[in-house]
RNA sequence: GGGCGCUUAGCUCAGCGGGAGAGCGCUGCCUUCACACGGCAGAGGUCACUGGUUCGAUCCCAGUAGCGCCCACCA
């Protein structure tokens, strides 16, 4: 006989059957080679990562839906990998050398890469060995890196089309600078967050010394590099100086006054100073008037030569230094208190720069319509779909993507520079000469991508494209893409648009969005409030079942979670029960088949609890299908414990021990063993490990998802049970212990509770009941009812008969409640004429039965007799 | 300024047009031969508020309040 441990181990357990899924190949495709596909790729975690309750949760949800499409016989691809993370994994490895006192230039850039390079080979696997740790069931033999030759290829590939399309041009355009990472970002990489900052009010005199025109600013160092002054076109107060000019302070240039429409009078005095290098509105009023544009910061945000004696100042020294020089002249009016909205770089923090520079730019436009197209048909599906809206609003608003890094790691620009024609070659091979004058003497750009511009590609580049594999003709369009909403913009967007005008074909069909893991306090974990919980510590503690069963089960369709660490220890407490419900299934049976296996002939009670199961596997199955994995598990999870457990395994004790077993071995059997398969896709290792000893065939991991056969619930069982509870709360009411003997005669006058069930009884409810014939007339006895079967207790020395007839009356008050609702509804003309007929039918039914149960308790009550009756 | 979400048992959250649910916590009883990481029986909710639709609303609609998130060229 199997020895099992009396108590479940996690680390025990999960310490060793990842290997040997991995060794048999089970997550690859290839295990079910005939199946149909089923693909999904992993949201590629920085290869600088470590993993955390956002990943768990995610990979989490994405396992169980590989995992449960394997068992169904799909070709199931979960594909993994990671990365590059350009600005975060450069700013790792600059870290470093700062420690050491050096600076990425002091390398220079081949040099610097390379070390990067040896960083990822060194440090990159960490995330990867703890996706294993978690139990994902993702190929390894597919793994991919966004900065390996194939994804390179492709990354390349779509740079060169889109260009020759005219779709990526070179402009200097107001990007955001990340004045610490010193690289542009794109729009969604900066963070917006609400400051108390100052408006500082500073008077600008006419330059023929008739007064002046007060401006208001945010950033009073910005108007070194003014051009203009604008005020509304319609402005009353400005008509007469539109045209004129005012002389700088502090510069001494001589600025014009113009009239645009982007200028709103009510705010401030309605002027405003113009500074096109440093602002993306004042550089579009630049750019309609034909104003200068001046920068008067260098890549670090201190003032260069521009700003004349406030040169080598940063921009919050100078500001200050501004305005005091200002207010030596008499030109500063005040400073007030205003709440604006700053942004910071969403990789490092540092306040961002509106800084003029020459980038490259995706136009996006032309690639919008499609991608909102296949959502609006509902060709891609948003689960929940509320995030639809989300989507289409960002997408209609879209401007032009800034692509260009300033940094080096990363995807390098393939673009040529000719010196000596300026002309530009952007190829797919490296070019040797100029494709216009033929000259020899090309440079590269020196910027990278974009580190989403190859994360769009992912759900392409990582199966071959462009190359024709097999892979890519049997696994693009992927079906499903899970996510939190946090990179809907960043990545989920940009997949669509790339997936359509690339491959030609949607992506994905399902995109799943889910919630953040909070703190258990609803706060967001941050490294800063010292609130994180690693994932690795609890799988450690706890197991990473536990966890990955407590996620799913917390994790309503796009809904926030936030982590309470009772779940797991609730978690692991399920995985202990199921642990030795097995160990009781090892004790009575052994050979369970690897599927089928289900008895012929049943007894009532072993078809009720395959009823049930079937019924069970049925709503799981609808819900899964519907993504709703904390309805589907926590609907399991009852099942099984208040169900199985609770109740089908007591009451196949008695008649498996009396050697009266019936079919009731071989059906603790096969529902254990389904319950095995039902759990495997949240908690792997111990349904694995236990499968190893109730089957012991094969790997759970690649067997078959449960079909039990339908069976029809016998008759009265709820009957009986609801009986069985009264006889307990009986005792407990009376303060019996729950063993206390008792006299019980019971009438089925229907024959519901199937006199096969008095063996039942008798083990559930410690008593041996007689079944009698008729309703005995007797003193001194109560009744327990349920349904048409009344048990007749002896209150012979056992009860007090006070509290007796108070239990009694207060189940008469109780019923007589539910009675006169029931009336009331009932009475209600509207209700019976309106209402659909099965629910009236079934209000009468219950009135009748609330009738019913009254009578028997009055009766009752009258027999037991006493005071106030 | 626009949009979205949340408000249900002491706590954290599911549910969602026809008799209020889970986990944890709480009360009482029980070391019964799978499990004390357990069993049995309980206590505990005017489902934020106000209107409306409906025979019927925790669930749909409108509004109010509080909390949270996203978006917006908020000089």
């Amino acid at each position: 006989m199997d020895v099992m441990e009396s108590a479940y181990d996690p680390q025990r357990v999960e310490a060793e059957w990842y290997e040997r899924w991995e060794a048999a190949g089970v997550f690859r495709p290839e295990h079910n080679p005939d199946g149909e596909p089923f693909t999904v790729v992993i949201p590629p975690p920085n290869v600088t990562g470590s993993l955390h309750m956002g990943h768990a949760l995610n990979h989490t949800i994405h396992d169980v839906l590989v995992r449960r499409k394997r068992m169904q016989g799909f070709a199931a691809l979960w594909l993994p990998g990671t990365d590059h993370a350009g600005i975060a994994t450069q700013n790792v490895v600059e870290r470093e050398l700062a420690a050491e006192g050096m600076t990425r230039h002091d390398l220079g850039r081949e040099e610097f890469v390379d070390q990067v390079w040896e960083w990822k080979r060194k440090s990159g696997g960490r995330i990867t060995r703890q996706i294993r740790r978690m139990g994902m069931s993702t190929d390894w033999s597919r793994e991919r890196f966004t900065m390996d030759d194939g994804l390179s290829t492709a990354v390349r590939r779509v740079f060169v089309d889109l260009y020759d399309q005219g779709l990526i041009y070179r402009g200097d355009r107001i990007i955001n600078w990340c004045p610490r990472c010193h690289t542009a970002l794109s729009e969604i990489e900066v963070e917006h967050e609400e400051e108390t900052g100052e408006l500082v009010h500073i008077r600008y005199p006419f330059s023929d010394g008739s007064g002046h025109v007060e401006v208001a600013t945010t950033r009073a160092e910005t108007m070194l590099g003014d051009t203009g002054v604008a005020v509304h076109p319609d402005d009353g107060r400005y008509r007469d100086v539109v045209g004129t000019t005012v002389t700088l302070p502090l510069v001494g240039r001589e600025i014009p006054i113009v009239a645009d429409d982007a200028v709103d009078p009510e705010f401030g005095t309605g002027a405003v100073k113009v500074t096109p290098a440093h602002d993306p509105t004042d550089f579009e009023i630049g750019e309609r008037h034909d104003l200068e544009s001046i920068s008067i910061f260098d890549e670090s945000a201190v003032v260069n030569e521009a700003g004349g004696r406030f040169a080598g100042l940063d921009r919050y020294a100078a500001r200050r230094a501004v305005k005091e020089a200002l207010e030596a002249e008499g030109l500063l009016v005040g400073v007030d208190e205003h709440t604006h909205s700053v942004g910071h770089c969403y990789r490092c923090g540092t306040v961002v720069e509106p800084w003029l520079s020459l980038q490259w730019f995706v136009e996006v436009q032309p690639l919008v319509g499609p991608a909102i197209e296949a959502v609006r048909t509902g060709d891609i599906r948003f689960v929940p779909s509320r995030w639809e809206n989300s989507y289409f609003h960002w997408m209609e608003n879209l401007r032009d993507w800034t692509i260009s890094r300033q940094i080096w790691w990363g995807h390098r620009i393939p673009a040529w520079y000719c010196d000596d024609c300026d002309h530009v070659t952007v190829a797919m091979e490296d070019p040797t000469e100029c494709g216009a004058c033929g000259g020899g003497s090309l440079t590269q750009d020196p910027d990278v991508l974009d580190t989403w511009f190859s994360s769009a590609l992912w759900p392409f580049s990582t199966l071959g494209w462009p190359t024709d594999t097999e892979d890519y003709a049997r696994h693009y369009p992927n079906d499903i893409l899970i996510t939190g909403f946090d990179i809907i913009y960043f990545w989920v967007a940009r997949m669509i648009k790339m997936g359509l005008h690339f491959p030609g074909r949607k992506p994905f069909s399902d995109v799943i969005i889910h919630g953040l893991v909070r703190a258990s306090d609803g706060q967001k974990m941050s490294k800063s409030l010292g609130n994180v919980i690693d994932p690795l510590d609890v799988a450690e503690e706890h197991g990473a079942d536990p966890l990955r069963l407590a996620l799913i089960q917390a994790a309503a369709p796009g809904q926030d979670v936030p982590f309470q660490i009772e779940w797991v220890e609730a978690a692991r407490r399920f995985g202990n029960k199921l642990w030795n419900a097995v160990r009781f299934g090892l004790n009575h049976v052994s050979d369970v088949p690897a599927e089928g296996g289900y008895p012929e002939d049943p007894g009532p009670e072993a078809r009720w609890i395959l009823s049930r199961l079937a019924e069970v596997t049925d709503e799981v199955d609808a819900l899964l299908d519907e993504y709703r994995f904390s309805d589907a598990y926590g609907r399991l999870y009852n099942f099984a414990w208040s169900e199985v457990f609770d109740w089908y395994l007591e009451l196949a004790k008695a008649p498996i021990r009396d050697g009266d077993d019936g079919a009731h071995a071989q059906t603790v059997g096969v529902v254990l063993r389904d319950l095995l398969k039902l759990f495997h896709p949240v908690v792997p290792y111990v349904t694995e490990e236990l499968w190893s000893h109730l089957v012991g065939d094969g790997l759970l991991a690649g067997a078959r998802w449960p079909e039990p056969p339908r069976h029809d619930a016998p008759e009265g069982f709820d009957v009986f049970r609801d009986l069985v509870v009264k006889v307990r709360r009986f005792r407990a009411e009376h303060g019996l212990s729950p063993r206390h003997p008792l006299e019980i005669e019971i009438a089925d006058p229907d024959g519901v509770a199937s006199p096969w069930w008095s063996v039942q009884f008798a083990s559930l409810a410690d008593v041996e009941p007689v079944f009698v014939d008729a309703v005995p007339e007797r003193t001194g006895w109560t009744r327990l009812v349920s349904g048409s079967v009344q048990a007749f207790v002896s209150l012979e020395g056992i009860v007090d008969v006070d509290a007796e007839r108070e239990r009694l009356r207060k189940a008469i008050a109780d019923v007589e409640g539910q009675l006169a609702a029931s009336q009331k509804k009932l009475a209600n003309e509207s209700f019976t004429t309106r209402a659909p007929a099965e629910i009236v039918q079934k209000e009468r039914d219950k009135l009748a039965e609330f009738e019913a149960r009254l009578d028997k308790l009055r009766t009752q009550l009258d027999e037991l007799g006493g005071p106030g009756d």
